[in-house]
RNA sequence: UGGGGCGUCGUCAAGUGGUAAGACACAGGAUUUUGGUUCCUGCACUCGGAGGUUCGAAUCCUCCCGCCCCAGCCA
């Protein structure tokens, strides 16, 4: 569209695709996969491997499958499969008719194991997991061989068939790849590939009782699937070996695994683990509050998908340990948004002003521009009248030197409107101002005074008695440390107790009455704003702030403080 | 004397022997009926450290230092 899109930066995945077309490895064909265990909701640090697979296969003009990894029946539930292929979706990715799932493979991935029983290369074992655990050895020391490890063939084919049959209990038996128990890498001593569940499978039902593990299903899948470039996260760097193995072995059509660095965003956790405490800790509302760093939470928060790519493409892609600004997840969505959010007025905390030389019981109709960014957006009528509120925040009685909105004596613009000037304060017992009275110049409608003098502010605003109310949700960010749980402090203590402020009586022009959930707006000189897609209501709506403008007063204002 | 990986600006990140891209953040300035947007300008004589090879090194070699991952019948 643009021409002035920030150009992405290469990455040596991109870089190793490029080798590998120029070669011809893979005649021509960019095949990927994103992969999800279907136990849990996606975050945004799925959405970069998402953008990643689906990216590197558009830009190749090739194709990514969505195959749910779901070798694990204690764990797995549909109710995370639906939501993970919402959230694929939304993000705006189309896996087209490649909805694959691991478990559409046991039955060919038991052949191969039948195989490896054949060729020699695997054998059940039926030490307990104890034990097995004891024989591994350490980081340091060699493992030591099962004393099962030599069963003949036949035995072991006869085992392994009554483990699928059912005939052993759970834990009695498991297969084993026969590799090298001294191997410096764990992965490699005789790594467990069958084990048996007798728990009943979200979709294979009671079919199955014995189930594969990740590793030896996960590089068959990618296998079966004729992937070309298998991409998963650095702590899988250790698995390769075990999946070239098993792909070597059994002489089948062999994909590359690469490896990147997962991402990490400050202020904020990513990992499953205690994003599920946040949730049973009730730290906040659920998967979808608008606080989590889920796709649910993102969403509902009102980041658009556009914004969450642009992300994703903007951090880049490499091997290293990184922790990305959270603030460049915001500087993405004010981008996207600036361009197509429509601007409203909306007073959160009113302050009330009473235009004086105005007459009672009047209003009138003014156009307001619905997005200088958008010519196309056109305009829309604001009501006026005598009676207004405006920010409590854009007044001071005494203000300090920086501060240009309204003061007593001062002028200032009302947007879209008049020049008010501020004649009289008053204030309640405790000495708390509570309504403002202030004069307005007639010839100033529009907001431009024909004599050419100039004011330093321009205020939002909304008449009072066309205002309607609503709730206004505020949220800051999760956690007050960019590194929660650094050091040994547990993360649950860096959770920031101000990152939610439920706003009530908040007033905002009519226009906004029939706010669509999930819509999204920006309350001009506050922020972005959606409807939240779950309690708004028309005539009642309830929005969330998705993110502030950038306010360089604040930054003013808290130099001042220090 | 286990194995695997990684160290380039405050934060991400290009760079693959020819003399340090870009983005965010930050700091100035211009424009502005959003203290928004937009637009200029500044921001690594230096690439974890020390040696070496070379006319020339972030890129090659050697040694050292630091950080991350692995001992699930989880993925």
């Amino acid at each position: 569209m643009s021409q002035t899109e920030t150009p992405t930066p290469s990455n040596f995945i991109r870089n190793f695709i490029q080798e590998d077309m120029k070669s011809n490895k893979w005649g021509g064909r960019v095949i990927t996969r994103f992969p999800p265990e279907p136990n849990g909701y996606l975050h945004i640090g799925h959405a970069k491997s998402i953008s990643l697979n689906f990216g590197m296969a558009a830009e190749f003009g090739g194709k990514c499958n969505l195959r749910f990894d779901d070798t694990n029946p204690l764990k797995e539930e549909v109710e995370y499969v639906e939501s993970i292929k919402e959230d694929v979706k939304w993000l705006g990715f189309d896996w087209e008719n490649r909805e694959f799932y691991a478990s559409d493979y046991f039955h060919q991935l038991y052949g191969f194991a039948v195989r490896l029983i054949e060729q020699g290369d695997a054998y059940v074992d039926s030490l307990s997991p104890e034990e097995i655990r004891k024989y591994r050895g350490t980081l340091t020391e060699p493992g030591k061989e099962s004393p099962y490890r030599d069963r003949p063939v036949t035995e072991n084919l006869d085992l392994f068939e009554r483990m699928r049959a059912g005939e052993f209990e759970d834990g009695a038996h498991v297969l084993r790849a026969k590799i090298d128990m001294a191997s410096g890498n764990l992965n490699m001593r005789d790594p467990t590939i069958y084990r048996i569940r007798k728990t009943a499978h979200h979709r294979t039902g009671d079919k199955w009782v014995i189930y594969p593990m990740y590793d030896y299903t996960h590089c068959l899948s990618d296998s079966l699937e004729g992937i070309t470039h298998s991409l998963c996260t650095l702590e899988f760097e250790d698995h390769r070996p075990l999946y070239d193995w098993v792909l070597r072995t059994l002489e089948v059509y062999h994909p590359r695994q690469i490896e990147f660095a997962r991402l990490n965003l400050s202020f904020t956790v990513l990992s499953k683990r205690k994003l599920i405490q946040l949730v049973e800790g009730g730290y906040v509302s659920g998967w979808d509050d608008p606080r989590m760093p889920t796709i649910q939470g993102f969403r509902r928060r009102g980041f658009t998908p556009e914004s969450i790519r642009t992300f994703c493409e903007r951090i880049g892609v490499a091997k290293r340990d990184s922790v990305v600004d959270l603030a460049l997840l915001e500087h993405c969505l004010r981008e996207d948004l600036n361009k197509r959010a429509p601007r409203v007025m909306g007073v959160l905390n009113p302050l009330k002003v009473v235009i004086t030389n105005y007459p009672e019981g009047e209003s009138e109709e003014l156009e307001a521009v619905n997005n200088p960014e958008d010519p196309a957006a056109g305009t829309r009528q604001v009501p006026f009248s005598r009676e207004l509120y405006i920010e409590r925040d854009d007044f001071m009685e005494d203000p300090p030197k920086k501060f240009f909105r309204l003061a007593p004596g001062r002028e200032v613009r009302l947007r879209y409107a008049y020049f008010i000037k501020c004649e009289e304060v008053i204030k309640d017992e405790d000495g708390a101002v509570v309504e403002v009275r202030c004069a307005y110049d007639p010839a100033t409608r529009g907001g431009d005074a024909p004599d050419g003098r100039k004011v330093k502010a321009t205020l939002h605003w909304v008449s009072a008695g066309h205002a309607i109310e609503a709730e206004v949700r505020l949220y800051d960010r999760l956690f007050n440390h960019p590194n929660p749980g650094a050091g040994k402090t547990d993360f649950t203590e860096h959770v920031n107790p101000k990152s939610l402020t439920v706003l009530k009586g908040c007033k905002l022009e009519p226009s906004l009455a029939s706010a669509e959930p999930e819509s999204l707006h920006q309350f001009e000189r506050l922020g972005y704003f959606c409807a939240d897609r779950r309690d708004s209501r028309p005539g009642r709506p309830t929005f969330n702030r998705s993110v502030t403008l950038r306010d360089q007063w604040a930054k003013i204002a808290q130099k001042g403080k220090k």
